[in-house]
RNA sequence: GCGCCUGUAGCUCAGAUGGAUAGAGCUACGGACUUCUAAUCCGUGGGUCGGGGGUUCGAAUCCCUCCAGGCGCGCCA
């Protein structure tokens, strides 16, 4: 907030675009400062120092707001002291006045980004691999939200691919009464599963197995290669079998996500794009639009391939750079598939899905799902797709195919929409070798990371992993907490573990590591928001009334006081930040920053004094009156943070 | 072969657009609860920012090169 303002003067001054900030080595310097003017003496041919005079000159006749005194040090840094008192007057109200939506832009924007996150496929239960997908897109989705923007958030169910296709021959031909097409009911093969068992964990076993018979039994290939024929067929009832399982699939990926606060608004089914013609109409586009070719000779004869890069001759032979969108047997890849949704995704489509209503989910919000015998989209009260932007969060395995998807756009003459279509790239999780013992896995050699695989059923499932997290939180805890408030530590620990390394840092996933309640943890964070709820309520009890008055300010804050203000002044321009350039971790950064401050003031408001005085016990009732509105600001403002990283708000531990 | 990412304290990681003396947490050791919540705080210890070159007033950050690790590049999805 200050340093936005410094900086809008100094551009004018300087006539430049961006002013970097940084914090000088010691306080006494200034409060923050700015390395520009060495930047552009080099420019402009001047002695740094020479130059850098002149602009602090030219600041000392400007008014800057909450600016104390604006000083130079060699080489030419310009140094702010901040006028904290004047600072706190402003800001303190402010954060009463706009509570919940404090810091937020003032101006709603009038665009909509579509985030699509999850997109697990439906065979088998998630891991926390998949986890990390759902955070962060569920965060991601928060802070567009808070920023002004209309959001859509989608979970893509891949249920025509062959995982499911595997799961659901497995089930049909695996362990007996195996399915006879011509005269048996297809409830008898329901009742095979056993019901002492999650079914999304009988799947992942499932799964796992047969990815080892198939290996063995040739017989076992023709029966999968059948099945997928009959699911893409859409009418043979093993297609509606398949459906079902995907379903019941769904259900408990979505009962999984929703123990993290993660929500959506619609489900894409891969069926509904194919069913309603998503491709052809792609297709069409494709062919009227330019940018696809029909090859009449060399590698790829007889596919339609989007130009990528020619032949290439390489050590193994000749290669082919370009796309094959549609085999030489007629069939779409998955990449013409994806290009068609992506355009629909930006309303560029004369196709759209058909619509029913899911249910109601746990926050209040009802979820749609694209349905093949739903209702057009213009006789349900949402919209869906016509986005502006679209950010698919995937991880960084898919980024070719992402780029390629982005290129055929730009091909198709989609420019804007190229440039809007956002990849969010992140690392995947892999597991320790002590957690790899624990789940099981055989590793012959030693390595240090140990990739999870639904294939080989290597991985920490999410259920079991928020299980074993609230079982650490009760064992920490020093007296009994009630239920929700233990679901509510475990969501927060999760999600903080899960956000807090940047997108391109490998989590190796160790149960030590991602089990720790104390330190830089989301577990801290709520134990300082609910540390100052238990402050104000107790000082409410105690009948301590306090309130802001421009009066009660100090002269001079002490040095935690002075953190504090400071950190929460930053609020609004790190969500803002954050937004820009979708680099998640700063977000936890800051609520680390936010909380420490808090604590800090707490447990130290006078630094250098013999003894602190708890605030609700302080003589001086200005002093007293004064704290505990920081410490009520503290509460307003790290609540909002701990919203946007979908965290509880818990007011007692 | 081509391309992308990573390498920072014993461990796990921050350090966006180059800035002044490189930071957290965990671990170890030593302290602080009759108190507004000790899941906290204070102190001590800990670094050739993978190696080497370069660019410049200034490099963990940019360029080159080498080393180590991960990933991607299919008429798979």
């Amino acid at each position: 907030m200050i340093r936005e303002e410094v900086a809008e003067i100094l551009k004018t001054i300087l006539g430049v675009e961006e002013i970097p900030f940084n914090v000088p080595p010691k306080r006494e310097m200034g409060d923050f400062s700015s390395a520009i003017c060495l930047s552009l003496a080099k420019e402009k041919r001047r002695p740094p120092l020479e130059f850098a005079k002149e602009v602090v000159e030219t600041l000392k006749s400007t008014l800057l707001p909450y600016i104390l005194e604006v000083t130079l040090s060699p080489p030419g840094y310009l140094n702010f002291k901040v006028n904290w008192p004047k600072l706190t007057e402003e800001l303190i109200p402010e954060i009463f006045e706009k509570a919940d939506h404090f810091g937020q832009p003032r101006e709603i924007k009038n665009e909509k980004v579509f985030i699509e996150h999850t997109s697990v496929n439906p065979n088998k239960a998630m891991h926390i691999g998949h986890l990390r997908n759902s955070v962060l897109g569920d965060t991601v989705a928060r802070i567009f939200k808070w920023l002004g923007y209309r959001t859509e958030v989608c979970n893509y169910i891949d249920d025509t691919g062959v995982q499911v296709v595997d799961v659901v021959t497995a089930l049909l031909y695996l362990d007996p009464p195996f399915f006879r097409e011509e005269d048996m009911d297809i409830q008898t093969i329901w009742e095979k599963v056993p019901a002492d068992q999650p079914f999304d964990y009988f799947c992942w076993d499932l799964y796992a197995r047969f990815q080892g018979e198939v290996e063995i039994d040739l017989s076992l290939r023709e029966k999968r290669e059948k099945v997928l024929h009959q699911i893409e067929s859409g009418t043979h009832p093993v297609a509606f079998f398949a459906k079902e399982l995907a379903t019941r699939i769904v259900r408990s990926h979505l009962d999984t996500v929703a123990q993290l606060s993660i929500y959506y608004d619609l489900l894409n089914w891969e069926s509904d794009i194919i069913h309603q013609g998503f491709w052809e109409a792609t297709f069409d586009l494709l062919k009227a639009r330019g940018g696809l070719r029909l090859e009449a000779g060399g590698p790829n004869q007889g596919c339609w391939v989007v130009p990528f890069g020619g032949i290439v001759e390489t050590s193994e032979g000749v290669r082919s750079l370009d796309k094959i969108l549609v085999r030489s047997n007629g069939s779409v890849t998955y990449t013409g598939k994806d290009i068609a949704y992506q355009l629909w995704k930006f309303g560029l489509l004369d196709k759209d899905f058909l619509y029913e209503k899911w249910g109601t989910q746990a926050n209040g919000e009802d979820l749609w799902t694209t349905a093949r015998d739903g209702q057009p989209g213009d006789h349900i009260s949402k919209q869906f797709g016509k986005a502006d932007w679209v950010i698919n969060v995937i991880d960084v395995r898919q980024s070719y195919p992402q780029e390629v998807v982005r290129e055929c756009l730009k091909q198709m003459g989609f420019k804007k929409e190229a440039e809007r279509s956002i990849h969010l790239a992140y690392e995947v999780v892999n597991l320790s070798p002590q957690a790899a013992r624990i789940v099981g896995a055989e590793e012959k050699e030693e390595k240090k990371a140990v990739a999870m695989s639904g294939r080989s059923g290597t991985g920490v499932k999410a259920r079991d992993f928020i299980e074993i997290v609230k079982k650490k939180v009760v064992e920490k805890a020093d007296h009994a907490l009630e239920e929700s408030v233990v679901s509510a530590l475990a969501c927060a620990a999760i999600r903080y573990y899960l956000l807090k390394f940047t997108l391109e840092s490998q989590i190796v996933f160790d149960f030590d590591e991602a089990l720790k309640t104390t330190g830089d943890t989301g577990v801290y964070l709520e134990y300082a928001h609910a540390r100052a709820c238990s402050i104000l309520r107790k000082a409410e009890e105690r009948g301590v009334i306090f309130g802001w008055k421009k009066t009660n300010l100090p002269s001079q804050l002490t040095e935690t006081e002075r953190d504090l203000v400071e950190t929460l002044s930053r609020f609004g321009s790190v969500i803002a930040k954050t937004g820009k350039n979708l680099r998640i971790s700063q977000l936890t950064e800051y609520a680390f920053d936010l909380a420490t401050a808090f604590t800090n003031f707490y447990e130290h408001p006078d630094p250098g004094a013999e003894l602190q005085t708890p605030f609700i016990h302080l003589q001086d009732e200005r002093l007293r009156s004064f704290r505990l509105s920081l410490v009520k600001a503290f509460q307003i403002v790290m609540g909002n943070t701990l919203k946007l990283m979908g965290m509880a708000t818990l007011e007692r531990i």
